[in-house]
DNA sequence: GATGAATGAGAGTTCATTCAT
DNA sequence: AATGAATGAACTCTCATTCAT
């Protein structure tokens, strides 16, 4: 008892500093995140963080492991609705929900690739890619699960697409262009030909 | 004479120091440059580089409007070409050939905007969105000349998808990105309803 | 008996840190050595070490004490043969037989002591030069007991060289040093001058 | 003119921060010397230490250095007396006149080549080691210059006796032991058979 | 104008020691 | 007695910026 208290405590602290931990990053940047902002965002004194993470760049794995939780969590919720398009325009919902965080600090997994691909150390960069790639797959499913021709070239518009919009957004502080590209993400899903009826699908339309 | 050539020599420095500053600030990031990888890029002494910026700021800032001299440039001579939109063409076509680069260190404005928003000194970050702006606008005033309808909302999406697909390029460290996505933006600019004949004009289309 | 029992496992334990400390601090000398080091090598959770031992100190006395335990074992037995000079040939034997730690670590005590020598703390400089002087000590008797004069310059000279010939042999990572430097004490022990019958004994020749 | 006083400066801070750095760590030992003890014991800024050593393994290095002109110095003074022997006695002499610092530190490379044992990182040990060995190659030179046999064995026992009388000297806190050593090895040297004259030379007299 | 050197404020990290259970 | 977790002081190293010539 005494024994699984302080173990949950202890996973508890641990989950803390990973939530803080993107937290921060994800508004100060890797580079100009400390270790002390970290931990002061966590509530854990400084020393501490090291029973959990041994470097900073642990600290910066965590982070992007919970992304990628995060984007499991949603995924898997959109899952349950029935038609692929509807869970692409419900996630489209979700980013244009999110544009004011957007229009302030960017995709966080977006700026975090970004940044990551500018340290040397260890493979790191790739590590973000990672991510950003289960979210292609993911939305490639979706459009091959309609009958879609070219599933994954419409996922990388449909992605880069988000990505761009974030970071136009973020770079002009300005929230509504999450708006405006959203709502037209969510026309073009809308106008795309009906479950692969047409295979023609003009490249100009996807 | 020796008074202007000392002259032409600064000015020499000067400039020097820019082109290497936004070279070396796009490969290895604002945080992660040190003003010695400057000077030694430079090939300038590190203690002379302060009597050309007085600061590191000045030197992101120096960086940040060589890329926008370098964008009024490359606008200034696609303006030469008689259709604006072959113009959007030739900049998409120039996007694909600079996609090694791009794969490995991303659009040179869009990371930096990425970089400096992080920052939270001065208001450095609005900097690197007037760059951006300025190929807004600059796109913009294309299809807004061949009579389309909304050129901001094309120049939108078509700004970013440009940034989009330079980030996923970059996360994914694949230079095919740029070609896969750059030519679907010049098949949709052939597409796209000829000048200003077609009202209607899907945005679905885009 | 569970007491007892218990009592049995905490001496277990407490002697197992102390031979793991003599070990670990032998290898990777005291600085270099964490507790969380000797923990691990004694198998005991890092928190409880300081149930045995108050400080990292007192850790370094235990391993002292251990060596200076092994000396009284060592010098025990060999006072079980009837000669002393051939106690002191044994004992050099034993060095020999010892010559690839010798030359990896040093000798245990002598290594210790110069790293003692450099704390400030405490008077454990002083700890470990007992131990030393308790072999110096032993060793005099033996030269006493045949009957030469200057015992204690003879004792002096042949621990000197034990401390000489494993310092040399370990800077050099050599553990022949040990072969030729032992081999030649043994036949310098041999051509002492029998029993005290030559009180001259030209102390050059020892 | 401005320049090569600038230079020498720097030279000069350089030189003094060896000298510093030898000192210091002869008395403190390579892990109890921060940085900053250096720093203040050569009057120099902390933060400029890095200017002239990047890292403190390049301190020790450059200790290390030290101790090897020093060694090279005073063999190169000693050349110039007539006699080998006498130059080994001269040494001698030098180590009885350095009792108290022996006494109180040990060999200053002695030392140095016992803790660097302990350090894993790099190939230093055998830096020290190499000091060491200079001085027993030149050792080894004087008895081969007199036609002493196994010049090699008398170098090992001679440098051995020098290691381990300093040792004991230390670890005992007693100068006298440098004197009584000291004044031994001299007899012992007297006592070699002259010039090569006796090729027998009783391996109990080296 | 030019330049090597100087400076000090942090940053990441380690670890002996203590705490709470 | 036992133990995972907590704590903070100290250390090495980096770097933007300034100084002296």
């Amino acid at each position: 008892m005494t024994d699984s208290k302080a173990r949950a405590r202890g996973a508890d602290k641990r989950r803390r500093l990973m939530t803080a931990t993107a937290r921060v990053l994800h508004q100060q940047g890797v580079e100009r995140t400390t270790i002390a902002d970290i931990a002061h965002a966590a509530e854990v004194p400084v020393g501490n963080v090291y029973y959990y993470f041994k470097t900073k760049d642990e600290l910066v794995r965590a982070a992007l492991s919970e992304h990628a939780d995060h984007l499991d969590r949603l995924t898997g919720e959109l899952d349950r609705m029935p038609d692929p398009l509807e869970r692409l325009k419900a996630l489209v919902a979700g980013w244009i929900s999110q544009r004011d965080i957007a229009a302030r600090y960017g995709c966080p997994t977006g700026t975090l690739a970004v940044e990551l691909d500018k340290r040397a150390e260890g493979d790191m960069d790739l590590e973000a890619g990672k991510v950003i790639r289960s979210l292609l797959d993911w939305v490639e499913r979706q459009f091959r699960e309609v009958g879609l021709p070219h599933p994954d070239d419409l996922a990388l518009t449909f992605v880069g697409a988000y990505q761009g919009m974030s970071l136009l957004a973020n770079a002009l502080r300005d929230p509504e262009i999450m708006t405006r590209e959203g709502n037209r993400l969510i026309r073009w899903l809308d106008a795309l030909p009906e479950h692969g009826q047409r295979g023609g699908s003009d490249p100009c339309c996807r």
